[in-house]
DNA sequence: TTATTCAACGGACAGGCTGTCTTGTCAACT
DNA sequence: AGTTGACAAGACAGCCTGTCCGTTGAATAA
């Protein structure tokens, strides 16, 4: 709205691009506030006096990945009135996601790690995809399409693994797969175990 | 052997105490030169000379953690007679191995993720493991284990997933289980999804 | 025994980093 | 016209890494 207050987000969107380009930079996620500061042609104190410390810095840069990954359209999907179907049709749509931004979420996950608040949002986020997969896999189990001998807790649970990024990194990384192949491979782990046939 | 030497080796044990312990310290892996010196009570040009950087020191942390995990027990149970058998059986240990030292080797996972050259460490054990799986899982398939539908690769692919740490650690984490549960857990998913009825 | 080797010490050093604080500037708002 | 707010610039203490010294003292070899 104000110029100020217009200008100033502007300055967040400089900082926040070259937070991206110096943590993308090296073979390993190293990021510090003078690099990022010369990136962005901004004063160091002004990293401070806006993001509080480097840690404070990354969460923001976390936060904002997860902003831009497309997350609703997953959620939507899952959403489907026929709960196999969104579960068929969420997975290849949530791979997809993570590859579409995958170095960065990767890296950033690394830097997260270092400080116990970032952490701590880390954490928070797999516990509301777990909650996320319980509700799925009860909508499951109401729909009668689970497995008889599978519960509800448990199909959670693999959901949710199969929904991690470390799931999506692990193929990625060392089976070489794509976004669309680890999509096809989750829908076959979830359709042969946990739906009904 | 030689006096000299023995007292080296010792020296090496001390230190690598102290790295553990430095690493363990706080609410998130952190660890530097003069800290580990300190804990050990050894000059720091001492640890430069043995190890040759920070980095080199971590590896060294990683490497020595990974003797001690009792690694080659899981292995032996993987390659009982019964391929079957000793998934059922290997599972359930590696879960409890990755337990054993838990917060060591999750620890030790992030910092090395800081550094290229103790990363592809990681990422080498990764496709070994990935080696090790394909071999699990053409013996399955050899001994007309494997639900037809399942191709070997794809038995593979869910063996390396169910085995790996991020697996055993996302479980333990966000599900509160322990490595009991999360032994069970994984021989009900890999039953269930490979083995023949 | 004497000479050598070698692990380890102790400290100095350059350069980079974080976080705090202070002083200034200038445009935008009231 | 005065105030406010975003940012610049730079000094500072304290910690870090890596490198390079010269030194010590005990194990080992001659």
């Amino acid at each position: 709205m104000k110029a100020r207050a217009e200008t100033a987000e502007e300055t967040r969107r400089k900082v926040l691009k070259a937070a991206r380009e110096a943590i993308l930079a090296g073979p390993t996620p190293a990021v510090s506030m003078g690099d990022v500061a010369r990136r962005a042609g901004v004063a160091r104190s002004t990293l401070y006096s806006t993001y509080g410390s480097l840690a404070g810095l990354v969460g923001a840069v976390s936060v904002d990945a997860q902003m831009r990954a497309g997350f609703d359209r997953v959620l939507e999907l899952f959403n489907l009135p026929d709960a196999a179907e969104g579960m068929i049709r969420a997975l290849p749509e949530g791979a997809h996601m993570y590859g579409s931004d995958y170095e960065m979420t990767r890296r950033v996950r690394v830097l997260a790690r270092l400080d116990p608040e970032v952490m701590n949002g880390l954490v928070l986020g797999d516990q509301v995809r777990a909650g996320g997969m319980r509700y799925q896999a009860d909508r499951l189990s109401d729909q009668g399409r689970l497995r008889p001998e599978v519960t509800p807790e448990r199909a959670a649970t693999l959901l949710w693994l199969l929904t991690s990024f470390d799931t999506y990194d692990g193929l990625h990384t060392t089976w070489g797969m794509d976004s669309d192949q680890i999509g096809e491979l989750l829908v076959a782990i979830a359709g042969r175990s946990l739906l009904r046939d």
